[in-house]
DNA sequence: AATCGCGCCTGACGGC
DNA sequence: TGCCGTCAGGCGCGAT
């Protein structure tokens, strides 16, 4: 369930209760994720310290000496720190088990996450080589997203959702973003102004640190056993209100089908 | 090079 | 109650 905010939540709540220990176990009981897992991290890993829990965009990654995990949670998928002992569930289909007695299980129905592993700099993996900066870093600024703009004939929602773009921007927090930009979800990407990109920086920058920050309050108990998503809680303006009146100006919110996504804005706000 | 739309999966929900 | 169609927070890949 995851946009950037909840892939970092899960990151910060995961890190205290495996962060330095080492692996006891690993148990994979479905391999057929979006790849497969491979199976030689059960020898690999075996007795290995677990020495940092970093983010790239969506993907988490846990470095060991030997190389490094790389997790990403697909549209579906979960990671919760458990006592050794509690049974999997549907859909528990990979865990790593530490000598402090806890288990860091992956739980995932749709299956469209993956677990993957690399010996060489995680930065150089083909999935995350040629990603773009983080929207939380000061490499992201309004003058970076104008320059990679121009001359796009792509609309401004998929532009931002683009990885090689920039990381981390979802379908909820893309509508986000642009509602309280002012923009349009369709304008073209390349016809955009400096001054609105500003903005744009600005409002995927706020929105994305005020859910972290929600996140964090509903999303901190990792080790319970109904962790339940942070966001749902989060004040939308827009998203998955079509029909509902407008925050800002009371008009109906609308919903069109941008790139197969669900698109939702205020035709009166956004232009 | 840039853009498009397909498909990987399961589950929840609404209409009949 | 059950069946069926639709939709879901992602994203890489092949086709154009």
């Amino acid at each position: 369930m995851p946009e950037l905010p909840e892939v970092e939540t899960t990151r910060r709540g995961i890190t205290p209760h495996c962060l330095n220990q080492s692996v006891a176990k690993i148990v994979i009981r479905q391999p057929k994720l979006r790849w497969p897992i491979p199976q030689r991290i059960k020898k690999i890993l075996l007795g290995e310290s677990l020495n940092k829990i970093e983010r790239r965009g969506k993907y988490i990654l846990l470095s060991f000496n030997c190389g490094t995990v790389l997790i990403h949670l697909g549209m579906s998928g979960s990671l919760r720190i458990l006592p050794a002992e509690v049974p999997p569930a549907k859909h528990d289909h990979f865990d790593m088990l530490f000598n402090n007695g806890l288990c860091l299980r992956f739980h995932d129905p749709r299956r469209f996450g993956s677990i993957l592993f690399t010996k060489d700099d995680p930065a150089s993996h083909k999935l995350l080589s040629s990603l773009g900066p983080e929207p939380l870093s000061s490499d992201f600024t309004a003058e970076y997203l104008f320059e990679k703009s121009r001359n796009k004939t792509v609309n401004i929602k998929q532009l931002i959702m683009n990885s090689k773009i920039v990381v981390g921007v979802g379908n909820i927090y893309a509508s986000e973003a642009l509602f309280l930009a002012g923009i349009h979800p369709q304008r073209i990407a390349g016809k955009i102004s400096k001054q609105r990109y500003q903005r744009l920086s600005e409002t995927i920058k706020s929105v994305l640190t005020e859910a972290i920050a929600q996140g964090g309050t509903t999303l901190r108990d990792f080790t319970s056993s109904d962790g339940k998503p942070g966001y749902f809680s989060q004040k939308l303006n827009v998203y998955g209100r079509a029909g509902q009146s407008c925050p800002q100006c009371g008009s109906a919110i609308k919903n069109s089908v941008i790139a197969q996504r669900a698109s939702f804005y205020c035709g009166k706000c956004q232009r």
